[in-house]
DNA sequence: ATGCATGAGCA
DNA sequence: GCTCATGCATA
């Protein structure tokens, strides 16, 4: 509608539906995903059966969640801000070149959920030299179609790793996607401290991307970065997004040495969208029916829109998200 | 740090 | 209409 993205970063891509995580790492966390997914077929007959009644039920689970949690924060209802202002330039990212250290690490810690966990946690010592463990890398992904556009930016990638390349062509190679979650997780970590140090921030990151030329990379947003610094990314994005940033970070690095700044050109765009904000209780209803269902068909969908009182494309919407959300890293801990 | 949204590619 | 990668807006 009024939202126009005009921005179009290097898109790696869907195509790899359930199987994106070759058996190459351990069944851990595959299987883990898998025993939190669901069965969508079987429920989803059970649901379209009892359509109604379950319906019912989830609202009533709902409501006694409400009950039982009392508490919970202050919603605000209905949310739907439309602040048309434009910004002339910047929003996520400024061109500031670097920043300082301490704007990271004071703020926000309220959040008290798994990303500060990890945060804390982390400061591990070992920043060891990042010349990354891991021999393969990318290249070769799983298959067909997936060929085609997340190629892009392993292809990219590869032209800064000579190596890698060879072995995309083929798929002689060990299928790539093998990076294991350990190293994946090892090697956000490293990154995050190293950023830290170098005093730039997730913000300065993703527009640097941008400096560094690499075909078919753009620039990425602090959010980007936040996730993958938190593992908070899907693994064939963690994947993906791996030797990007840690391109990016030698860079960095090397010129932080000889010198100690990092010019940072970025393009601002002028945009507002809104955000919806579904309340506390309305959210509950959707989480109880997500458990039952979470992939209701459109008719659902709409049923549940209606009562509770949303359109219709938020409730898809969010359905997708909480779907997506549901794949999501955060398994390395499992190991 | 995270919730809701967009858009590309695919089926 | 879904999945996925990604982003804006916001707590």
């Amino acid at each position: 509608m009024m939202t126009m993205n005009s921005k179009q970063p290097f898109t790696m891509h869907p195509a790899l539906h359930e199987h994106k995580y070759p058996g190459l790492h351990h069944s851990s966390s595959e299987a883990m995903r898998r025993v939190c997914l669901p069965a969508p077929q079987l429920q989803g007959s059970i649901f379209s059966g009892f359509d109604e009644s379950l319906l019912a039920r989830a609202e009533a689970l709902a409501a006694v969640d409400i009950v039982s949690h009392g508490k919970s924060h202050h919603f605000k209802p209905d949310v739907t801000y439309h602040t048309m202002s434009s910004v002339p330039c910047t929003s996520t990212s400024s061109t500031v070149p670097i920043s300082h250290p301490s704007t990271l690490t004071s703020h926000h810690i309220h959040q008290s959920l798994e990303g500060d966990l990890l945060d804390h946690i982390s400061s591990s010592l070992s920043m060891s030299g990042m010349g990354a463990p891991d021999p393969s890398m990318m290249t070769t992904q799983t298959h067909q179609h997936h060929l085609q556009t997340m190629g892009h930016l392993h292809q990219a990638v590869g032209m800064g790793h000579p190596h890698s390349l060879s072995a995309a062509n083929g798929m002689a190679c060990i299928n790539s996607v093998e990076s294991d979650p350990r190293e994946l997780e090892a090697f956000a970590e490293r990154f995050k401290q190293r950023r830290i140090k170098l005093g730039v921030t997730q913000a300065d990151v993703g527009s640097a991307l941008a400096n560094l030329k690499i075909p078919g990379v753009g620039s990425l947003s602090q959010s980007t970065i936040c996730r993958f610094e938190s593992l908070t990314l899907s693994h064939n994005n963690m994947i993906a997004l791996k030797p990007v940033l840690q391109a990016w970070l030698e860079e960095a690095e090397a010129e932080f040495r000889e010198k100690n700044s990092k010019p940072d050109i970025f393009s601002g765009n002028e945009r507002k969208r809104k955000r919806t904000s579904i309340a506390a209780p309305e959210k509950r209803s959707l989480e109880a029916y997500f458990a039952i269902q979470p992939r209701p068909s459109s008719e659902k969908i709409a049923a549940i829109a209606e009562k509770l009182d949303l359109k219709k494309n938020v409730v898809r919407v969010w359905f997708c998200n909480q779907r997506q959300k549901q794949k999501r890293m955060k398994y390395s801990a499992v190991h």
